[in-house]
DNA sequence: GACTGATGTCAGCATGGGCTGATATTGTCA
DNA sequence: TGACAATATCAGCCCATGCTGACATCAGTC
């Protein structure tokens, strides 16, 4: 059986915005200061997009004094990727057998 | 460098329906009469969902007749999991070794 | 060629979600 | 405690997108 895809999670990450923070979250640990230099978005537009990341469990925060920093829960991504390996593979088999339904 | 994901693919994805539609072909080639069977959908709905699916080339056509067979496009959904794959590599390195800016 | 079934396209409506300015909250420091 | 910096929340506007009914198109069959 396949492991059914976290459209919670793929939603969250369907706005080239986000993206671009997850990409940027990967490389480093990165406070809000930091995010808003680098993308140059608005604060405000940042931190909505920084709670959809966080409700959808892509994102962890970690208070630090005034400044919160935001770090990826890997696990997350790497579930993404193999349930996505998985439905690639399965898609791959049915291809290279030709499994179709008659109509 | 990490490869960036492809927003196009990821907004294609980001629907309940269309991670149905994905899931249902990934085991067997369907013609929109069985889609329409199996998730009980209308066809004019399914029609406009299969089209960005076609659009983002997740999946392909196969005309047969009367009838029009999808099947996935194998190499987008692994593609994507090599993509979410390196992500999350890099995220636990960073998260592993508490890489993080000064604020 | 006429009919039927399968499929795609279009226009319209409703909802969701992104962006913004204003405001609230929280922590730091003097 | 008062001022300030960092961050989150809220309300409102606007656009993108999903759903639907109506219609168009195309292939197969009689």
């Amino acid at each position: 059986m396949l492991t059914s895809v976290d459209t919670e999670v793929i939603r969250a990450l369907a706005d080239p915005l986000r993206v671009r923070i997850v990409e940027l979250l990967a490389a480093e640990t990165l406070c809000t200061t930091h995010l808003v230099e680098e993308t140059g978005a608005r604060q405000t537009n940042l931190s909505n997009h920084l709670r959809v990341l966080r409700e959808a469990g892509v994102v962890e925060t970690e208070p630090c004094g005034r400044f919160t920093y935001y770090k990826l829960r890997p696990a997350v991504l790497e579930a993404l990727a193999g349930s996505f390996a998985e439905l690639g593979a399965a898609a791959r088999a049915t291809v290279d057998a030709d499994r179709k339904r008659a109509c």
